[in-house]
DNA sequence: TCTGTAGTTGAGACTGAGTCTCAATAAGGA
DNA sequence: TCCTTATTGAGACTCAGTCTCAACTACAGA
């Protein structure tokens, strides 16, 4: 899954082009980190990563420049949790939505057509523009529902996923 | 709209019961005043609303007998916005999900039993067991978008609503 | 009535995400 | 080279939410 950073990359630059942006080696360093983190990743953690490259980055950087990136469609915003966001890089990615495990942190990504059709004639309805939409289920995953939650018998960090995996 | 305030603080006492709390005047000043303030509020504006009553109450307070009832279903949390989430009484209420205009604020709700229904089984397909979920919708309410948006011809504060109505 | 205990409360300190400000820097054109 | 504009980053700031802890309450038992 590392392949398509390239594209990723040239579609990040053509739209700074668009928006009458530089491409300056700090914003590039910036997409490039976007495209290679994890799926999900918080600012903080871009932030730590775009360091390794550019240790003189700084943080207002990495917002601004994540900012334009949802401008041009390149990485969407998932309000998950409470304190803070998370981002996630849609070059090439299909539309989807998503369930989160409330134990082990698991992100499962699920696409269903019929909901995506629905939700759009629920809009038409009452004549609402939709621009964006967030769908996310919250609750217990195949691993964590029963053997570890409703037995109450166990802590956090085991269930067959090891921790974090958000 | 007024009427079934005293169901809904029954129900609240039964759940202060039930988790063995004991019904403070704190409490139920909370209770009351989280059922009457307008369905979507924030934290700040039930703080403010309970002070008329209790000028000695406190924010954490607030805060704690929130949590109290979400967890007795009483309230929801919704995370329509990016600094701190609204919440809705939901006792009485039927499940719903939102529409959100990105203009003037105003929150549309709408149920769709198919939606519904599909959700349940793209979480059977993954074992998932769902407590709870968000699904909003974020774009132009009616007045928003064409009139005002497209044409770009307008600063916030018109549409035919007037103002913030979130 | 007095006393001990557990539950509850609220002021204020604290954390962490995100924004704002502004001076320094870099880039690009004349 | 000189001037103008875009970009950057340190640090101050805001705001939601949590934590801590001492004071306060209700009440059961002596
Ligand atoms: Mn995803
Ligand atoms: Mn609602
Ligand atoms: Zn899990
Ligand atoms: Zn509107």
């Amino acid at each position: 899954m590392t392949r398509g950073i390239g594209r990723q990359m040239d579609s990040f630059k053509r739209a700074l082009g668009d928006l009458g942006l530089e491409a300056t080696p700090q914003r590039l360093a910036i997409g490039e980190a976007a495209f290679t983190v994890r799926p999900h990743f918080t600012v903080e953690e871009l932030f730590q990563r775009v360091r390794k490259r550019e240790p003189r980055i700084g943080r207002v950087t990495v917002y601004r420049t994540l900012k334009v990136m949802m401008q041009a469609r390149l990485v969407e915003e998932r309000p998950f949790r409470k304190g803070g966001m998370l981002y996630e890089p849609m070059a090439g990615h299909r539309h989807h939505d998503h369930m989160l495990c409330l134990r082990c942190g698991k992100i499962i990504e699920f696409e269903n057509e019929r909901i995506e059709q629905e939700q759009a004639r629920a809009a038409a309805r009452h004549r609402f523009q939709i621009l964006t939409h967030s769908h996310t289920l919250f609750g217990y995953c195949r691993n964590c529902r029963k053997s570890c939650c409703s037995t109450r018998g166990a802590g956090p960090g085991e269930c067959g996923r090891n921790g974090r995996e958000r």
